[in-house]
RNA sequence: GGGGAGAUACCAAAGUGGCCAACUGGGGCAGACUGUAAAUCUGCUGGCGUACGCCUUCGUAGGUUCGAAUCCUGCUCUCCCCA
């Protein structure tokens, strides 16, 4: 993997630049579509590519290990072959699904004791097996197998929590360098700060991973419960340490205007479910705002979904038909709002980019924050 | 014409003397959602008020009772069976 910075803009830490993979081209700074079991959900990879234009994708290492796990996948040729998206993928570590399953795990020293959501059955995660489950799966980009501290830990839990991350961090590194791709291209292995709320702990961890042979570098244990500013404070910390030659990404976020205050802290990549989750549940983003299309007002509104949107569900569907779609349940609706609120944030990254490489990101990003965040 | 059953909020449907402004479901109206245990979850749904509360409701008109959606009487309407 190569990453090449290609511009920065003034008054702002924002960038623009190309990481290089074997499957192709990722242009930053970049938003990646959620799919987690090997599906974005709702969406056709057709679409994902066509429409929304997605560059790369996420998988989520647990789920494909719990099904349809690492055997079935590796029969098919890897992630890629069996889902058929041959562009890059990133696969999270498990990390954030031990976090989130709450009382059926239990972490130790060794790894994360945990019981499957699906059938209770026990399990166990240690850096070690994370890695060769991602070498499976053949990720384009795997992560680090941490834990994902609350964002409401207290400090002697978070510096624990940092401490422990960082030794599986050095567990995860040593499998990668002992185990090479199964599929003939090349992995990459972003190791992931963390350090809760604490700013001595996040750059302690930045500096220790800036020291470390990696491709890219991942900011975690975000929007997970506290405040944006203080997240945002974080970006600024972790992002004055690490080195500029490596792409940052910032795991599971956000909004669209976390997007753009991150970009213009210096952040190059981006994943978050919201776009698909919000949209299934009838919230759909746009350069003027957020609409609830189940929301009455918008029942006899036949003007299109939006008028200037980049996908083709935009300008052929009206947000009364939406509306009505949502109303009477049927799937179209939260299909066409997930295609649609991906190709919004992939556009918003993809002029946040334009943007940066002619100088005007700061300008532009002050007008589109206050446009974006408005409730319709 | 005779016999029977019933009428409860937007709809369906409980409730058969006080704990009833009225269970529950649907529908409707809002809200939440950030490395997806989520096409999920939450709240509201007679009026006014943030709230203690006040006012108006259980076909309709009266009555009994300290108190009625619930008991009694008249009326109106609906459904079923027999002719």
């Amino acid at each position: 993997m190569k990453f090449e910075l290609q511009s920065t803009t003034p008054l702002s830490k924002a960038r623009a630049g190309k990481i290089l993979t074997d499957h192709g081209e990722i242009q930053t700074p970049i938003f990646m579509p959620v799919g987690t079991i090997g599906s974005v959900k709702g969406v056709q990879f057709k679409d994902l590519k066509d429409d929304i234009k997605a560059q790369i994708i996420l998988g989520n290492t647990y789920h494909l290990y719990l099904r349809p796990g690492t055997g079935i996948i590796e029969q098919a040729g890897g992630l890629h072959k069996f889902i058929g998206w041959d562009k890059p993928i990133l696969t999270d570590s498990g990390g954030f699904q031990v976090f989130s399953l709450g009382d059926i795990r239990k972490i130790t020293e060794e790894g994360a004791k945990f019981q499957s959501h699906i059938d209770g059955s026990r399990h166990m995660f240690t850096p070690e097996n994370v890695i060769d489950i991602q070498r499976s799966i053949g990720a384009d980009i795997m992560m680090a197998f941490d834990e994902c501290t609350p964002g409401d830990a207290d400090y002697s839990y978070a510096l624990k929590s940092y401490e422990l991350t960082q030794r599986w961090l050095e567990r995860c590194f040593a499998r990668y360098r002992e185990t090479e791709s199964k599929y003939g291209y090349h992995q990459s292995l972003f190791p992931i700060v963390q350090g809760c709320v604490y700013k001595d702990l996040r750059i302690k961890a930045a500096e220790k991973i800036s020291e470390l042979d990696c491709e890219g570098i991942a900011i975690g244990g975000l929007s997970v419960g506290e405040e944006e500013q203080v997240m945002y404070e974080m970006i600024e910390v972790v992002n004055n340490v690490i080195p500029e030659n490596k792409p940052r990404y910032l795991m599971g976020v956000g909004t669209p205007v976390n997007l753009l205050e991150a970009i213009d802290r210096g952040v190059d990549m981006f994943d978050c479910v919201l776009p698909t989750r919000n949209g299934r549940n009838g919230m759909i983003y746009t350069r003027n705002g957020i609409i609830n299309i189940k929301n009455n007002k918008w029942s006899t509104d036949f003007s299109p979904l939006e008028e200037e949107g980049t996908s083709q569900v935009d300008t052929h569907y009206s947000r009364a038909y939406l509306r009505h779609l949502f109303q009477s349940g049927e799937m179209l609706g939260p299909q066409l709002a997930s295609i649609h609120n991906l190709a919004f944030f992939l556009w918003l990254v993809g002029e946040a980019r334009k943007q940066i490489l002619e100088g005007n990101f700061r300008k532009w990003k002050e007008k589109m924050v206050a446009q974006i965040g408005k409730r319709l």
